[in-house]
RNA sequence: GGGCGAUUAGCUCAGUUGGUUAGAGCGCAACGUUGACAUCGUUGAGGUCACAGGUUCGAGUCCUGUAUCGCCCACCA
């Protein structure tokens, strides 16, 4: 017996035993198998730069219940892990660690060691996002893990760079970015911030010259924000219908700082009458809006930056300095020169870095680009149709939006952290021509034959052998920037010896710079299946392969049946079965930079969409409304609330919450380790940094003593108590989790003595048959919930039907007979006692309930499921189950073949037959085919029970009756109803402590009592002595003033002749309906009045 | 400026295609622990559904406008 269940869950022990047996079974496993369906979901990547989030345990929740679903559904489901390199965060995040403790910069170490620095930093916290997710209950496929950065992922990124790079797509050129003077990079739009500033409006003068150079008294006023790029002008601009400078078009005028002429143009996108002074300064190497001026009217662009900010030799006599310095000295020689005119304070939005929080430059650089054109149509069309699905709809916006723009992306990065560009740069001179040197170089890569320029491309191609485009071992194109040609050569992957020649050949001429961190994101679902290999599936982590070897691990797919796992002997099983995937769960801030790249590049490479669905949830924020982020020092790391809630308690709380609607805010509070009391985390604690070295501490209301936090901003001194950060709302998935427990330990204390066996329908009471098809509904809408995401609705649900209906109820009303073997001896009632029998088919039915219970929850909570599983399993191996279409594990009995004959209609005959369960709850059936068990009119007629029961509890605590006392009640209602309340009035005595004295249509209301009026039944409890007669008139005159104005209401609206005409008949009768039951309800409490005042 | 959302009980959120008397959890109040569970049970109080118009027999739900908040995109010499 288990005698040894305790009374309260313990979240840690189930979670520390659970895991590893679900990892040692392989049960994660995925391999394909044709003979069932594959359901892949691809994790969207952590990045490597610390630890994960609360958001990040939202999204690895959601993923791993549609995992765990889904494989309980019979799917072959593939949840696929790996983290992402990200470049710029990562490599950031090293250096600014590298430089506050020991002082150094990239430079001073050089790019291998930074890169190795960062590989360790990589390792150390890929180890910890993973046992973070395993903490979680992540059930992915471990085996597969990967990184963006790791052999497969980087050939499918030279692969897809190769081809996009021969189909044209990818070119390079000077744009114009967004130059983080700190980092030495381009940081992309979408990692930049604005913010205002508090700076400066100046107004300056430049003189007009004639037409020899002379100047002519005419001046042209303009002003800046920024005096420093006047250095770097190449014109004024006015608007073309500015009458006041309309004679000054065309003209030029001297920059007095060193001397250059410059035109005055019109331009009507640039320059706006109304501001300033109607006339504006171009700047086109220094400005995105000069830029596009610039380009329109083929001005020159003077770069005047040094990659770290300072004024290079364009700058003239400034050269060298800082831009700030600069800035000053700009304004005192306009001053000094007399051209200066006024200033004035602004609020001036700056754009920022997002990653080193220092000011962007608007910088001319080269850079490599995707061409958007085609890819981006494409992309669109799949989402137009229909090919990729968004749950909730309303997010194909926003990737059609971005799509719609078709900007070029900006595919290169300035980094050391990441692939690198696998395109060498030869500079070949003013003509598109081969020169001597490369044609040696290439002679002695290649052979000795010579190329005519037209033919390198072909030439080239042949002499690989011939081949065609798809085994091309590398591509030229030319390229041409200032006048100056180049030949850009891009190596195909898995060239190791070309590759070896050309860096022997040319050196440090490849292009230095690494791929934007998306590049290889966007390829995250083909990669990680292997493409471009088609000849064999990706290589598996052989750390895990090996331990499950020698553990003798089975395939998810030999529970029951042989594994027909694919080899790969011939092809690539893995892209052929997993790809394209089933959904991608996600928040919205990645629609645009991951989701529309990666069908993007699926429909490049593969032809085919990536995945079917897209799942967008909620974001979590914080209690004052923000996003959880690192910066704001507002995040909550899961592992504080999995030590407090339990990981299903985490789990459960959070898929209540995931709704399509809104965000949802989570108030946090601090824990005090001194008491255990909270402390409602306020903006301060998040902002709060250490001062003069000492740490920010809260203050505990209840016990007054202060300690340490968890926070962003500093590390607890190691020993000192820490007030880590929990969230209260997380209770509600740790009581539920409490009561599930204490349910099933209540049914499992109550089984003793268990035989399976089968129980027909016609054993089953009104109650069994209650549960039952209220476990059939609830099976169905959580099945159809989760098949549309809408995972707090399931939640809701679930909770509802187990503690609501299952507990409340169920449990309550099967007591009687579940004590109804007290008599006999344990374990040994006789045989053929009715005793025995009654308390059998309870148990029986009691099993079955909780066996499906445990089985819909699993997805949700799974750990405390599977404990409880393994528990039941040891009482009842073989029991009862619903909802299980295969018959193989079916304990075939004489009774179920004298039943199974018996019943003719329908492949299944309603009754509870006994199965061997499934060894471990990850693995067990999902419930579906409940149809039958659905009994709508039973459901009815059973909240009619609950109804009369809630008032009679309701009068006894209106009445302050105590709990031990026993009353009567009398219920007066139509015949048919009397008929099944009289089956149930001994539940009256257990659930509300009442004897049902009399029922039926005739009954009169007895003296001194008090009443209630249901829809159907009107009901009286007889208080002799304890009634307050004036009370109870008051109370029930109350009631019928609310009645009288629902009736009112109702009858307005029924004397209303349009609504009778227009509206819908059924719903007219209702209101009649209504009404009448009202009207019933009214005569009843005025009758009680009326007795009442008479005496 | 453009787009997408949101505004319902003290707090956090549900509310299907318009249709009886608008719900839940937490919190609050009262009562209750002799065998599942105090991480519990029973009962209760608590809402002019942001505001103003409109459509409709009927609006929390649809339309228009206003206010406030959030996010995305663009722009800001």
């Amino acid at each position: 017996m288990p005698t040894d269940i305790p009374k309260q869950y313990d979240p840690q022990a189930a979670e520390a035993q659970w895991f590893p047996f679900w990892e040692r079974h392989g049960y994660f496993n995925a391999d394909p198998d044709p003979r069932r369906p594959p359901h892949v979901i691809m994790m969207p990547l952590p990045n490597v730069t610390g630890a994960l989030h609360m958001g990040h345990a939202l999204n690895g929740t959601l993923q791993d219940l549609v995992t765990r679903l889904r494989r309980m559904q019979g799917c072959v489901a593939l949840w696929m892990p790996g983290t992402d390199h990200a470049g710029i965060a990562t490599q950031a995040v090293v250096e600014r660690r590298m430089l506050e403790q020991e002082g150094l910069t990239r430079h001073d170490i050089g790019r291998e060691a930074l890169v190795a620095r960062i590989w360790k930093w990589k390792d150390e916290y890929e180890q910890r996002i993973r046992n973070q997710q395993k903490q979680l209950g992540a059930s992915c496929d471990w085996r597969r893990a990967r990184f963006t950065l790791d052999d497969v992922c980087s050939k499918a990124v030279r692969r897809t760079f190769f081809q996009m790079f021969r189909d044209g797509l990818i070119y390079r050129g000077k744009r114009l970015v967004n130059w983080d003077t700190f980092l030495q990079t381009a940081v992309a739009d979408d990692e930049v911030y604005t913010e205002e500033t508090a700076g400066k409006f100046w107004t300056f003068r430049y003189p007009v010259v004639d037409e020899d150079d002379q100047l002519t008294g005419h001046e042209i006023a303009f002003s800046t924000t920024r005096p420093e790029t006047m250095l770097g002008d190449t014109a004024v601009c006015v608007h073309p219908g500015d009458e006041r400078y309309a004679d000054l078009v065309g003209r030029q005028v001297r920059i007095p700082l060193n001397g250059r002429l410059i035109p005055i143009i019109k331009d009507g996108q640039l320059a706006d009458k109304d501001l300033g002074t109607g006339c504006v300064k171009v700047t086109p190497a220094h400005d995105p809006n000069d830029y596009a001026a610039g380009l329109r009217n083929k001005l020159p662009m003077i770069n005047l930056l040094n990659p770290d900010g300072t004024f290079n030799e364009n700058a003239g006599v400034y050269a060298g300095l800082a831009r700030e310095a600069v800035r000053d000295a700009v304004i005192a020689d306009m001053e000094r020169l007399g051209y200066f005119d006024s200033v004035e304070d602004r609020q001036i939005p700056m754009k920022f870095s997002d990653r080193s929080k220092t000011p962007i430059e608007p910088y001319l650089s080269d850079q490599w680009f995707v061409k958007m054109d085609t890819l981006a149509t494409k992309a669109i069309d799949a989402v137009k149709n229909r090919d990729v699905e968004f749950f909730p709809e309303r997010y194909a916006n926003s990737y059609l939006d971005w799509l719609e723009e078709k900007r070029d992306w900006c595919i290169s990065r300035q980094l050391w952290w990441g692939h690198r560009i696998p395109v060498w740069i030869f500079p070949i001179g003013p003509s598109p021509e081969l020169t001597d040197e490369l044609e040696a170089k290439i002679d002695r890569l290649f052979g000795s034959d010579s190329f005519i320029m037209p033919e390198l491309q072909k030439a080239l191609a042949a002499r690989m052998g011939g081949a065609s485009d798809e085994k091309l071992a590398f591509q030229v194109t030319f390229n041409e920037v200032d006048g100056e040609w180049s030949a850009l050569m891009c190596i195909a992957p898995g060239q190791q010896k070309l590759e070896e020649g050309f860096k022997r050949e040319f050196g440090d001429l490849q292009d230095p710079d690494v791929l934007d961190t998306w590049f290889s994101s966007a390829l995250w679902p083909q990669a990680t299946l292997g493409w471009p290999d088609c000849d064999h599936s990706p290589p598996m982590d052989e750390s895990i392969t090996a331990r499950s070897a020698s553990d003798g691990v089975r395939n998810l797919s030999d529970e029951g049946t042989p594994s027909l796992a694919l080899r790969a002997a011939n092809g690539n099983a893995a892209l052929d079965y997993f790809y394209p995937g089933s959904v991608l769960i996600t928040s919205r801030d990645i629609i645009t930079l991951w989701v529309a790249r990666m069908v993007l590049t699926g429909l490049y490479n593969l032809g085919d969409v990536p995945f079917r669905h897209v799942h967008v949830h909620l974001t979590i924020l914080d209690g004052f409304g923000q996003r959880m982020s690192k910066t704001k020092g507002n995040g909550v790391d899961p592992l504080d609330l999995i030590a407090r809630y339990g990981a299903d308690g985490l789990r459960f709380t959070i898929a209540s919450l995931a709704g399509e609607t809104q965000d949802v805010r989570l108030p946090i509070s601090y824990a005090c380790p001194h008491c255990d009391g909270l402390i409602a985390q306020t903006l301060d604690h998040q902002k709060a940094k250490p001062k003069n070295g000492k740490k920010p501490r809260v203050k505990c209301p209840k016990c007054k003593q202060d300690s340490q936090y968890t926070s962003a901003n500093y590390d607890a001194d190691p020993g000192e108590p820490l007030a880590t950060m929990v969230s209260e709302r997380f209770e509600y998935g740790r009581n539920f989790c409490n009561k599930l427990w204490n349910a099933c330990r209540f049914a499992m204390l109550n089984l003793e003595g268990f035989s399976p066996g089968l129980v027909a329908k016609a054993d089953l009471i009104l109650e069994d048959r209650w549960i039952l098809s209220r476990l059939a509904t609830v099976t169905d809408d959580v099945t159809r919930l989760l098949d549309k995401y809408q995972f707090d609705q399931a939640t809701r649900a679930l909770r509802e039907f187990v503690w609501n209906e299952f507990c409340d109820w169920y449990l309550e009303l099967i007591k009687p007979r579940l004590r109804a073997e007290a008599t006999g001896s344990p374990g040994v009632a006789p045989p053929g006692s009715e005793t025995s029998d009654i308390r059998t088919t309870c148990q029986r039915v009691l099993v079955t309930v909780v066996d499906a219970i445990l089985r819909l929850l699993h997805p949700f909570t799974p750990f405390i499921t599977e404990d409880l599983w393994q528990r039941l399993g040891e009482i009842a191996p073989v029991r009862p189950m619903v909802g299980v279409e295969s018959r193989e594990s079916r304990v075939e009995s004489q009774q179920e073949t004298a039943l199974a004959e018996t019943s003719s209609s329908g492949p299944q005959p309603l009754a509870l037959s006994p199965y061997h369960a499934v060894s471990a709850c990850i693995i067990a059936p999902w419930p579906q085919g409940l149809e039958a068990w659905k009994q709508p009119e039973l459901e009815a007629r059973f909240q009619r029970l609950q109804d009369t029961i809630v008032a009679v509890r309701n009068l006894r605590g209106l009445y302050n009756i105590s709990p031990a006392a026993t009353v009567d009640v009398a219920l007066q209602c139509r015949t048919e109803i009397a008929d099944d309340l009289r089956q149930v009035a001994a539940q009256f005595e257990l659930l509300a402590k009442a004897k049902l004295i009399a029922v039926g249509p005739d009954i009169a209301r007895p003296k001194m009592s008090a009443s209630f009026s249901l829809t159907d039944a009107d009901g009286y409890v007889p208080l002799e002595g304890l009634i307050d007669r004036d009370a109870e008139i008051i109370r029930q005159q109350k009631e019928a003033e609310k009645l009288r104005g629902f009736i009112a209401g109702h009858e307005k609206k029924l004397s209303n002749a349009s609504f009778v005409d227009r509206a819908p008949p059924e719903v007219v009768a209702e209101v009649r309906d209504t009404l009448a039951n009202l009207q019933k309800q009214l005569a009843s409490a005025e009758d009680v009045v009326r007795q009442l005042t008479a005496g």
